[in-house]
DNA sequence: CGCGCGGTTGATCAACCTCAACCCGCGTGG
DNA sequence: CCACGCGGGTTGAGGTTGATCAACCGCGCG
C-alpha cells in the first residue's frame, strides 16, 4: 500500500474520513436498498455522500454500453468530490447502505469557516486519488491472476477479516470483473483455480476465505516498490 | 470528458489551476532538466509542485520491475497532493521543466488562511481524481486501438493542437505504452497502421498531425456516456 | 568506426475473450 | 404442488488480440 499512517477503506475509490463528525451522528442519516442508486452519471451535483454503511459501487459507461466500475466504497468514504457540475459517475449500492447527504453549498460553507473540515476533506480525496492510481497501476500490467489476488487482499482487508482471513465478497463476480477489466468467466476460472491449489476456500459463493495469504500476496503487486530506485545523485 | 466548464489540463493526473497566484509568477520557479526527477517514489512528501510549463510523467513501480504510468502533467497541474507522508508516486521531467516548489506546511497554512486557495485546491484534486477515474476506464475496458485514438486527442487537446490538429507528442513510444497498458511494438503497430488508413501523419516520430479527428474520436470513447441511464423513476 | 538507444517490422505464442451449454436457487403463476 | 423462467455462476471449445522474441534500421555520440 502506498499509503502510510492510515488504511485505505475503499479499493480505487473513496477512501476513509472521521465519519459521524460535524453532524452528529445519526443526524440526516439515509437508508438506500440494493440496487438503488444513490446518482446517475450526469445527474446534476447537487450533493456529496459519506457512506455510513454498506457498500457502493462507483462506475462509468462508455456509448459501446461497456461498463467499467471504477472503485468500491463502504463506510467512511465520501462520495461526490470527483465530479464538479454534473456527477461523473454512476454510483449504486450492492448491499443495503446507510448514507450521509449533504448539500454541495454546506460544503463550501463548512470548508470556509472549518479549517479542519476543509483539510479532512483535501486529505480525503487525496486518498481517493492515490487509490485510484493504485488501481490504474493493477489493472494497466497486471495478469489476471495478479489482479485477482491483488483484489481478494484488498477487500479481505477492507472486510476487516481477521486473522482467519474470513470475509463476505459483498459484490457478485460481474461486479469484480467490470472493476478489474476482465470478464466473469475469467473470474470464475480463476477463483476455482485458486481454491484447486489450497489458496482460498469458498464455503459458499459470496463467502470467502484465504488460507495462503501469502502465496496470494507475493502473487499481488505483493508490495508496489516502497522504496526508491537507485538515485542517479 | 465527464468535467464539464473547464479543460482538463492533463491525462490522468493533475489538472489544471490558476497558475501564478498566490507566490508571484517567478518567486521560486526552479528548472528541472529532461529525464530528471521530481521525487521518487517513498521520498518523503516534503513539498508540492506546481508545473509552469513542460511535461513530466508519473508513474508507480511493482517489484518484479513493471512500470504503469499514472499520468502525465503539463502547465498548471498540481502534483503530489495524492500523497501523505511519502510520496505514492514518481515524477520524472519528459522535457525541460519549469515548476514552482510549495513546501507542505506553507500548503497547510495557505489553505488556513486562504478559504480561496483551499477551495481551488479541492477542486484541482477532485479533477485529478476524475481523471484517473476515467484512465481506469480507458485502460479496462478499450482495445489497443480505442487506447491510442483517446490518447491522441486527449494529448492532441492538452498540447492545444489547432485545427490542423499538429502537436508534438512530449513522449516516447514507450511511455504511451507504459500509460495505456501496452508494449512498445503494439503503439507502433498501431501508430502506422493509423496512419496507413489516412487518419493521421507523422512528418517526423514525435511530430503528429490528426488528420481525421472525427473518426479517431468515433473510435475512442469517443464520448462517455453524458447522459443517464433510464430511470427506475 | 562502433556502439547503444529508440523505433519499426515479422513470426509465433498464449492469455484472455467469446460463444455456448449447463447447473442451481429462487420467485411466480398455473 | 409443480412447472417454468430467469439471473447468476461454472465449465468447455475455439478464436483473437496483443505479448513475446528476434531481427533490422536510423541516428547520435564517444
Amino acid at each position: 500500500m502506498c499509503i502510510a499512517g492510515g488504511m485505505i477503506r475503499d479499493i480505487g475509490g473513496g477512501s476513509e474520513i472521521a465519519t459521524g463528525r460535524s453532524e452528529g451522528s445519526h443526524r440526516g442519516v439515509r437508508p438506500v436498498a440494493t440496487h438503488q442508486h444513490l446518482y446517475y452519471e450526469g445527474d446534476d451535483r447537487t450533493h456529496v455522500f459519506v457512506v455510513e454503511s454498506g457498500w457502493v459501487k462507483l462506475y462509468r459507461t462508455l456509448i459501446d454500453g461497456q461498463r467499467q466500475i471504477v472503485g468500491f466504497a463502504n463506510a467512511g468514504s465520501v462520495l461526490g468530490l470527483e465530479s464538479e457540475d454534473a456527477y461523473c459517475n454512476g454510483c449504486e449500492a450492492i448491499t443495503p447502505v446507510a448514507m450521509l447527504a449533504i448539500p454541495v453549498e454546506r460544503i463550501r460553507d463548512l470548508s470556509r469557516t472549518d479549517a479542519k473540515f476543509a483539510d479532512d476533506l483535501l486529505r480525503q480525496v487525496g486518498r481517493q486519488l492515490g487509490a485510484a492510481q493504485r488501481q490504474i497501476a493493477t489493472i494497466g500490467v497486471q495478469s489476471a491472476e495478479q489482479k485477482l489476488a491483488t483484489f481478494l487482499i484488498s477487500i479481505a482487508d477492507l472486510c476487516g477479516a481477521g486473522a482467519g482471513g474470513e470475509f463476505d465478497l459483498p459484490m457478485r463476480r460481474g461486479d469484480m470483473g467490470e472493476f478489474l477489466g476482465l470478464r466473469v468467466e475469467t473470474i470464475s476460472r480463476k477463483m476455482t483455480e485458486f481454491q484447486r491449489r489450497g489458496w482460498i476456500s469458498m464455503p459458499s459463493v459470496y463467502h470467502c476465505r484465504l488460507l495462503r495469504r501469502d502465496i496470494l500476496e507475493e502473487l499481488a503487486d505483493g508490495g508496489e516498490i516502497e522504496v526508491s530506485p537507485v538515485r542517479c545523485a
